[in-house]
DNA sequence: ATATTTCCTACTAATTTGATAGGAATAGTT
DNA sequence: AACTATTCCTATCAAATTAGTAGGAAATAT
């Protein structure tokens, strides 16, 4: 149904978790998933493409846990997507020409191939900062109007 | 990953093969699924529901089978993909609040709901009719080229 | 040493997807 | 009226994907 499985939206969660404690120096990653309320031992999955991905770092053993490789200014949340769902394209098929031999002439392949690019194009414009400020200005929302 | 089902894209060829014989009247899907090269039995699920979303048009027994119910011009892909894929959202969490809890405060929530809606914009740009011109101009291109 | 934590692999249950099958209802044709 | 062609409807099924659990090995600080 053109979703994002959970890879890609707990993995968005994590890193602006991690964007949040930035200055934190290494995370645990079981207050990472109290935090986000996300199965501990499903979030383990996620952390070895950020990892292959070059968005995050982590120490082993006491006093360990798991870091931003970059400043949250520089890591957009395509990367975080991508790293986790693979290409960000509606169809195989454009990424994947052998998959289909109409390839050469189908017209709703540029289609894909079309929506594709906007899908990227949209996350690419969203940085782990933006989301930290947005969370602070909804805080504050919360704050002036719910108590 | 982020992917169409085969509803999606078995639907969007669907419609393009009834929108470039459009002038011809009703349609077999006999003929229809030989030409884009797709199980008759399959492309039958998904009938019900373009019909039910007002976009084509059947008759019942001998000389029957399916047309446009309005002009290529007329119909944007959107309302093709939206009748078979369902809510051209990311996330569920986006058009069904009550399935998260973190709604009020979710900052990731916000962005699918525009990575949506930028979907949804692309898609609602191309009309079938577009689609058929890309069809002819690739014909057209490959007369040149290919030959 | 010991405690803590990441890291790795295997397994499993549930859901979704893609597809097939059989026949009922309907509309033209002879 | 009988016949043929077609849409329409429902049930079933196999394969793939997704979401989650479990157990323990490796590494690091104290």
């Amino acid at each position: 149904m053109m979703k994002l499985s959970t890879k890609g939206r707990y993995g968005a969660r994590l890193m602006l978790d991690l964007a949040i404690h930035y200055d934190d120096g290494f995370v645990l990653l079981k207050d990472i998933a109290k935090r986000q309320d996300i199965s501990e031992g499903y979030m383990e999955h996620l952390l070895p493409h950020l990892k292959a991905a070059g968005l995050i770092n982590s120490l082993r053993g006491a006093r360990g846990g798991y870091k931003l490789a970059k400043a949250p200014s520089e890591i957009s949340l395509k990367e975080v997507v991508q790293s986790l769902e693979g290409p960000l394209t509606p169809a195989e098929c454009v990424v994947a020409p052998s998959v289909c031999k109409r390839v050469s002439f189908c017209v709703t392949r540029d289609i894909w191939k079309e929506v594709g690019e906007k899908i990227s194009q949209t996350l690419e414009s969203v940085t782990l900062k933006d989301m930290v400020e947005m969370q602070k200005n909804k805080g504050k929302a919360s704050l002036t109007y719910n108590i």
